[in-house]
DNA sequence: TTAGGGTTAG
C-alpha cells in the first residue's frame, strides 16, 4: 500500500488550488460558486444544530448536496455531533467504508478524538481513532496529544499511558508545556503512576500554575494531603502565583486533613491575593468549613453566594448531615427543589445519609420513594446502603433485612457489614454469625469481617471461637487498619497512632494519659474492655484502650493548649465506644469542648455529653 | 476552527 502519509496532504493542496483557480475564472452562478454557496449554507446549518433531529436533517441535506466528502463540512459535522453528545453518529458517517479516506486530515481526527476523550463511557474510542489516524499515516500535531492523554487519564491504565507518552517523545511534542502538563495529569490519574508524574514534573524546564495544580491534584487524589500542602508551599517559594484551581486543590487537602487553621489561612489568602472566587472555589470553601467543624460559616458562605450549583447544595446538605443537623438538611433540600434545581443521585445520597444520621426514618422512606418516582433516579448501592444504615441505627433490624432481600441488586460487603453490626447490637447473634461467615468466604482478606465475627463471639461468650478467629487472622497474615488521630497545633499537623512513641513529648504524653485515667476512674468511668480484640487479661486491656490514638492526641492537646480552649481532632476511623465514653468524661473533668471528626460525622463533647446523643 | 490542572457521596 502506498504510504498515505505523503499522499493525503498533497491531495488537499490540489483541491484547494483547483477551487481557488476555477472560482477566479468562473462568473457568478457557475456550478463551482454554487458549490461554495452550498458548503457555506451547510456550515451555517451545522453551526445552528442544537438538537439531534436538526443534526439528522442536516445530514440528509449534506448527502443531497453531495458534500459528504467535503473536509470542512465533515469536521464541522463531527464537532456539532460531539456537542450534542452523539459523536458515534458522526464517526460512523465519516468513517464509513464508502468515505473517501484521502480526505482524512489531522484536524478531522483531532475533532473526533477530542469528542471521545470528553465522554466518560467511550474513551477507548479516542484511543482507537488515534490508532486509526496513525494507521492512515495522518500525522498527529501538538493539539492531538492533550486529547489522547486526557483519554488515557480517564482510562487510568499505566501501560497505555506509558506507550502514548513514548509516542509524544518520539514525535517531539514533549517540549510543549500543554503536552507536558497533560502528561503529568495523565500519570497522576493512572494507578501507580504518581512517581512517573513527578519525574516528568521535576524535569520540566518551566512550571506554570497549571503544572503545579496538576501535580498537587495528583497528591490530593491519592489522599496524600500533607504532600499536596508541602508542594503548594514550594510553589509559593518559587514565586508562581496560584490561581483558583490551585486553591480548590489546597482547600481539598485541608478538608481531608481536617486542618481548620490552615483552611482559614487559605480563605484569607484568597481574599488578600484577589484570587477569583468562582462557583467551584466557593463550593470548596463551603465543603472545607463544613468538614473542618464550622458548618455555620459554611451556611453563611452558602447564603451569600450567587450562582449555586447542585454541588453547592449537596456540599452544605452533607455538611449539615455530618453535624447531626438532619432536619435542617431536609429543609435545605426542599428549598433546593423549590428554587428549581433538580437533585441528582449524589444529592440524594447526601440527603438519605442526613436522615440516617439523625434518625429521620419516615423522611428517609419518603425521599427514597420520591427519588425513584418523581425524579426517576434508579437507586444505586449507595442509596440502598444509606437506607439499610438508617434502619439499623434506628434498631429496625427486621425491616433492614427485608429491605435487603427486596433490593434489585446484590448487596455489597458494606451493606452486609452494616447489617451485621446491627445484628450484634440488637441481639440477632445467630443471624449475624451466618452473614459474617458468608462474607468471610467472599472476602477472605478483609480484616474488618474477622473483627465483626470476633465481636459477635465475644457477645455470645464463645471465647474459644473468638481466640480461633484471632489465630486465623494471624495465620492469614491479616492486620488491623491502624487507627490514627490528627491534631493541628501552631500550623503544624501531628498524627498519632495507637501506642505511638515517636513523638518528642512522648514521656509527658503517657504521664498525662495515666493521670487522665486516674481522674476518669474517680469520676465514675468504667473502661469498655469488651472492645479489645486481643486475648489478654483485663488490666492489659485497659492499658490497650488507654493507648488509643484518640486518647494520646487529647493528652497532647491538654499539655500544649491553653486551659478552657476547644480541642479539635480528626480520626481516620469511627470513634470506638470506649473513647467516646472517655471523651465525654474528659470534656467535663478538664472543662474543655472537644470536637471530634470521625470517618462519618462530628461529635461535640461538652460538659460530659456528646452532640450525637450516643447515636453513631 | 483545534490544547493543560478543579468542587459534592460511598
Amino acid at each position: 500500500m502506498q504510504s498515505p502519509a505523503t499522499r493525503t496532504p498533497k491531495l488537499f493542496r490540489t483541491i484547494t488550488t483547483a477551487t481557488v483557480t476555477t472560482s477566479l475564472h468562473n462568473p457568478p452562478n457557475s456550478p463551482t460558486t454554487s458549490n461554495r454557496v452550498a458548503e457555506q449554507s451547510c456550515l451555517a446549518l451545522l453551526h445552528s444544530c442544537n438538537t439531534l433531529p436538526k443534526l439528522f436533517q442536516t445530514h440528509t441535506y449534506i448527502l443531497k448536496l453531495g458534500l459528504q466528502n467535503n473536509p470542512l463540512v465533515l469536521t464541522k459535522f463531527a464537532s456539532a455531533s460531539s456537542d450534542l453528545e452523539d459523536i458515534d453518529y458522526a464517526s460512523s458517517f465519516i468513517f464509513s467504508p464508502r468515505s473517501d479516506t484521502r480526505l482524512y486530515d489531522t484536524f478531522l481526527f483531532n475533532t473526533v478524538i477530542r469528542a471521545y476523550a470528553q465522554t466518560t463511557h467511550s474513551r477507548e474510542n479516542a484511543l482507537w481513532f488515534y490508532r486509526v489516524m496513525l494507521g492512515y499515516g495522518v500525522l498527529p500535531n501538538k493539539f492531538t496529544y492533550p486529547f489522547v492523554l486526557k483519554a488515557c487519564a480517564g482510562l487510568g491504565s499505566l501501560n497505555l499511558g506509558k506507550s502514548v507518552h513514548g509516542s509524544v517523545v518520539k514525535f517531539g511534542f514533549d517540549d510543549d508545556v500543554h503536552v507536558q502538563n497533560t502528561t503529568v495529569h495523565m500519570y497522576c490519574c493512572c494507578n501507580g503512576g504518581i512517581n512517573y508524574a513527578r519525574k516528568v514534573f521535576d524535569e520540566m524546564p518551566k512550571l506554570d500554575s497549571v503544572s503545579w495544580s496538576a501535580m498537587i491534584g495528583g497528591y490530593v487524589r491519592l489522599g496524600w494531603s500533607s504532600d499536596a500542602i508541602g508542594l503548594f508551599r514550594k510553589m509559593q517559594m518559587v514565586g508562581v502565583r496560584p490561581d483558583e484551581i490551585t486553591m480548590v486543590l489546597v482547600l481539598s487537602a485541608c478538608t481531608d486533613l481536617g486542618a481548620f487553621e490552615l483552611g482559614k489561612w487559605v480563605e484569607s489568602y484568597i481574599e488578600k491575593e484577589g484570587v477569583q472566587k468562582n462557583v467551584e472555589l466557593c463550593n470548596a470553601l463551603i465543603d472545607m468549613f463544613a468538614k473542618c467543624g464550622d458548618v455555620d460559616k459554611a451556611l453563611k458562605l452558602f447564603r451569600d453566594m450567587s450562582g449555586r450549583t447542585i454541588v453547592t447544595w449537596t456540599s452544605v446538605i452533607v455538611g449539615l448531615a455530618m453535624h447531626g443537623r438532619g432536619l435542617e438538611a431536609v429543609s435545605l433540600f426542599e428549598e433546593m427543589i423549590g428554587t428549581g434545581v433538580a437533585p441528582d443521585d449524589v444529592a440524594f445520597i447526601g440527603l438519605l445519609s442526613a436522615c440516617s444520621h439523625s434518625g429521620l426514618v419516615e423522611n428517609g422512606r419518603k425521599y427514597f420513594d420520591l427519588m425513584i418516582k418523581r425524579f426517576k433516579i434508579v437507586p444505586k448501592i449507595e442509596h440502598y446502603g444509606c437506607m439499610v444504615d438508617m434502619f439499623c441505627r434506628a434498631g429496625l433490624v427486621k425491616e433492614a433485612l427485608e429491605f435487603v432481600q427486596n433490593m434489585h441488586i446484590e448487596p455489597n460487603p458494606i451493606v452486609l457489614r452494616t447489617l451485621i453490626s446491627a445484628c450484634r447490637a440488637h441481639g440477632e447473634l445467630k443471624l449475624g454469625e451466618s452473614i459474617t461467615k458468608q462474607l468471610i468466604r467472599n472476602e477472605p482478606m478483609h480484616e474488618s469481617n474477622y473483627v465483626l465475627l470476633s465481636n459477635i463471639y465475644a457477645k455470645m461468650s464463645h471465647w474459644e471461637k473468638k481466640t480461633k478467629i484471632r489465630e486465623l487472622m494471624d495465620k492469614r497474615g491479616m492486620k488491623k487498619i491502624p487507627g490514627s488521630t490528627m491534631i493541628e497545633l501552631d500550623n503544624k499537623i501531628y498524627e498519632f497512632v495507637a501506642g505511638d512513641k515517636s513523638h518528642g513529648q512522648s514521656k509527658e504524653i503517657y504521664e498525662m494519659v495515666d493521670e487522665m485515667g486516674r481522674e476518669l476512674k474517680r469520676a465514675g468511668y468504667a473502661p469498655t474492655t469488651s472492645e479489645v480484640l486481643q486475648d489478654i487479661d483485663e488490666e492489659d486491656k485497659e492499658d490497650a484502650l488507654n493507648r488509643h490514638s484518640e486518647k494520646l492526641a487529647i493528652a497532647f492537646a491538654l499539655l500544649n493548649t491553653q486551659p478552657g480552649t476547644p480541642i479539635r481532632i480528626v480520626k481516620n476511623l469511627r470513634v470506638c465506644s470506649d473513647c467516646h465514653s472517655a471523651t465525654k468524661f474528659i470534656s467535663k473533668i478538664y472543662n474543655r469542648e472537644i470536637v471530634v471528626r470521625d470517618r462519618n460525622r462530628f461529635h461535640y463533647f461538652k460538659e460530659g455529653l456528646c452532640s450525637c446523643g450516643d447515636f453513631w
